[in-house]
DNA sequence: ACATCAAATGTAACCGGTTACATCTCTTCA
DNA sequence: TGAAGAGATGTAACCGGTTACATTTGATGT
């Protein structure tokens, strides 16, 4: 058993309660005597236990994340985020993916109960119902990326519709009029905002166009497996633009468009969505949307710590943060990087 | 404040206890009794507070882990890693940054006290005086990928030195002789192995060629400068491979030596070391030396457990990894992808 | 010299669970 | 019928901290 609380204040010949006055710096104790104590606590490397600290005090200066996964890019973007702004602040992350199904999800967050002072979650499978049924009533929560809270829980994220609207209005500049999408899953929140902004500029901008939508799931191999489709297809027939709703897709129908000896942007025109590291580096470089994963952490981790200061006064707001277009070669852009 | 176990024992009418076994399966309680009082968990949507729980079972379900930094694909894969094999057990993770100096990196070890029942350390600030300096004693640790540990400490890393070694061998095979090496930080411990393998394989297999070490610092940049370097010299002195120590080193050097206009392979070969999702991406598709980086982590992961399983056992061994060499384009493979 | 009072320190209750031990209930058998 | 014993349940101590309240100590004023 390692050493406790008691052993210090034993060895330094004083109570409990001036080690932890001594260490907490608390009011009221002498000068001498709490060099004293901290002079033992050093000797012995005592060092508190944190959990039972946060029986009494009720904090733990800890947050919960809850992500659909932990793989790629997406996820070290935006844990960076949020670890960036936590240590600013002192705060521990006590991160889980939710990647299972519904039951799972529960199970995690039952098991954050008295280890968090609060919650991120971004996932697909949860909903404002599932929610209020796992989730303790008093522990703060901010969701990421979904439109599950309603007006229950406050949430923050990235302004997809805008985004996909402004790069449609920017291959609509440059000349391109057979402008098809690759759209991601159709039960994912942002996939579909992504759509959305897709069709609305379309008919806005380019009144006449005619929608091309192919199915995708937000895989290289969906974003391979259209740019087949596009290959085979009669040339007078071909749309002159695809927009991919993610880098992922748009980077696997760029690899096999290439390799079916189209010129991009020449015979067509390629844009993605996020613009993960990799979009600046193939060639051509992609044309994208970049969407701030990191920052949308650092604010998702700033209004949960602002909720967990003023617990139930603050309205459940929803907040959306900005996607800015970020042109690059694979739509006629001349400037490389 | 939520509901407590007391909460669940007076409105189903029993004491603490038996709530208490219903709970966590334990013998002796009637069938009947067990489902009434699960019926009334449900019913006000208790769940048990983990932290108090921990302080009398004194074990958590958690693993501390901490790493030099949350950012790129190299953690994103091993966080991956680590989560998966922990989920499998049933363990959750609490991660932490240590990129701050030492004393943020004790301060963060602190911090794990009482809420983890083992560390995953991976740190180049962390030496084994100051893990015994910093460490309540009897908390289970496992290294990886540092020479930090010394007897005391398990670890496991990858074999950088055979990898580096094996790329060479590749490269003199391939028919280069003028091997140059771009190097890592000289403090990183990874750096130095691969610099290590670099030099024995070079004075091995290429007796009479010389050494050309750049200095690096395993950033993109770094790998621009010197493909700047390498531009400006004179071609007939030019090496005609250039070996970098990690992928983004070479991904640098190969977005300005082609802007320069030298053609790769055939002016220069060009090789990485890691196999980020990026190299694959590039064109040329780059060489390099596959990181089983997610493997690293579900080992050291499962070292972890089984030290947990058998305190003080164990002995302190250290594990290492193959790195296993991919060949693509820019040593003037023919295979795409 | 003694009463008064503030500052420093100690004692013990409490946070929310688990579990050893005590108690109660009910069956079984002499 | 009553004693013994097994099985179910309750009581209370404990885990390692924090902190309200009690107590001790020492300075101050008259």
């Amino acid at each position: 058993m390692a050493i406790t609380i008691k052993d210090v204040a034993q060895e330094a010949g004083v109570s409990v309660a001036s080690v932890s006055r001594a260490l907490n710096g608390h009011a009221s104790i002498t000068d001498d005597t709490r060099k004293h104590i901290l002079a033992v606590v050093k000797r012995m490397r005592y060092m508190p236990h944190v959990g039972a600290r946060s029986l009494t005090t009720s904090f733990t200066n800890t947050i919960g994340v809850l992500l659909p996964d932990l793989y790629g890019e997406f996820f070290s973007e935006m844990i960076r985020g949020i670890d960036g702004a936590a240590r600013r602040r002192g705060l521990h992350l006590m991160v889980s993916s939710l990647h299972g199904d519904a039951d799972e999800a529960a199970l995690a967050i039952r098991a954050m109960r008295g280890r968090v002072d609060g919650l991120l979650v971004m996932s697909p499978h949860v909903d404002a119902a599932f929610l209020s049924d796992n989730l303790p009533e008093d522990l703060p929560i901010v969701l990421m990326n979904t439109a599950a809270g309603g007006t229950q829980y406050p949430s923050i994220s990235v302004d997809n519709y805008n985004g996909a609207h402004a790069m449609v209005a920017h291959l609509v500049a440059g000349g391109y009029r057979r402008i098809a999408f690759l759209a991601g899953p159709s039960g994912n929140f942002e996939a579909q905002e992504r759509l959305r902004g897709y069709r609305a500029a379309l008919s806005e901008l380019a009144p006449g166009a005619a929608e091309h939508v192919y199915e995708g799931d937000f895989s290289e191999q969906s974003g391979q497996a259209v740019g087949q489709a596009l290959l085979e297809m009669d040339a007078g027939r071909r749309p002159d633009a695809l927009f991919a709703a993610n880098d992922m897709m748009a980077i696997g129908a760029l690899l096999t468009l290439k390799q079916g000896g189209l010129r991009l942007p020449q015979d067509m025109a390629l844009a993605g969505f996020d613009d993960i590291p990799i979009a600046r580096y193939v060639s051509p470089a992609l044309t994208t949307v970049r969407v701030p994963i990191a920052d949308l952490g650092v604010r998702a981790l700033e209004s949960l710590v602002a909720k967990i200061g003023q617990p139930g006064s603050v309205p459940a707001s929803a907040q959306t943060l900005g996607a800015e277009l970020v042109a690059r070669a694979s739509t006629g852009e001349s400037t490389p990087t």
